[in-house]
DNA sequence: CGTTCTGCTTACGTAAACGTCACCCTTGGT
DNA sequence: ACCAAGGGTGACGTTTACGTAAGCAGAACG
């Protein structure tokens, strides 16, 4: 871990991944470690992306989904791209809201069934011992 | 649409997907159809169903993890199949329970990056002004 | 009676996201 | 000098979640 890169080892061992997984993110456009020769070093840039790509993963993004999105997270300085980015951005936060609602609702009809089900234990519980 | 039961075209357009997809989580037992000689009929149940692997899969879970959380949707009523789903299902909802936290996190984070970037948009037309 | 829908089954095809394998460097120890 | 580790590059294999095509059955319509 020289200065501020990482080897792919570090990285596998961070984040829970394999090389091929970094390699096949790489080879996706997801992640751009720099070359030392021909071994990759990993940024502090990638970290932070493949945190990203992670967490995108987890709420069923596609890795395609999330490329759109890494790219809007280091917003292209150039002011109509910038302003693209920030248009995907907002249809993005809107998505993920709505997802958030969504899974809230899921919660809560989980834990009414959770209930529901704690109800019949109990009933079973006392019909045995009747 | 006799009755209660929906045929696979009216399930379709009800739940936007196609013939197939039901086709194959029949297959996979997440739906069960009744039969009406060969043709399938849809009912109250499956819809229940169909909604909750429509979301289910919104949320990146595997057919095969909605399986097991459809099966305790239904909660099996044999005492111990009970207390077995109940178990499931109190992870489960700890699960998303974590997820919507993470979730919340991103959006967070989301945010914070869309306000910098309307900064930065302000700032370009001003430089642009000048 | 022939055709046109719907739907069914079987089976092969496909895209995404890696896993696995074979083979080739280079580099640190002994 | 030797060789095992660690890293790299194809290239093919695998799993998941369906798509698509081929062919058959029963209803319905002119």
């Amino acid at each position: 871990m020289t200065d501020e890169t990482m080897t792919i080892r570090e990285m596998c061992e961070t984040f829970d991944v394999t090389p091929r997984t970094l390699r096949f993110y790489e080879s996706k456009e997801l992640l751009g470690p720099i070359r030392q020769g021909q071994k990759r070093l990993f940024t502090r840039r990638d970290r932070a992306r493949l945190k990203l790509i992670l967490r995108g993963k987890r709420f069923g993004f596609s890795l395609e989904e999330i490329r759109q999105l890494l790219d809007l997270y280091d917003m292209g300085r150039s002011k109509e791209q910038l302003a693209k980015s920030y248009e995907l951005a907002s249809k993005h936060l809107a998505e993920m809201e709505a997802k958030r609602d969504e899974l809230n609702q899921a919660i809560a009809e989980l834990q009414r069934q959770l209930e529901w089900g704690a109800r019949e234990l109990r009933n079973q519980e006392n019909g045995a011992a009747a």
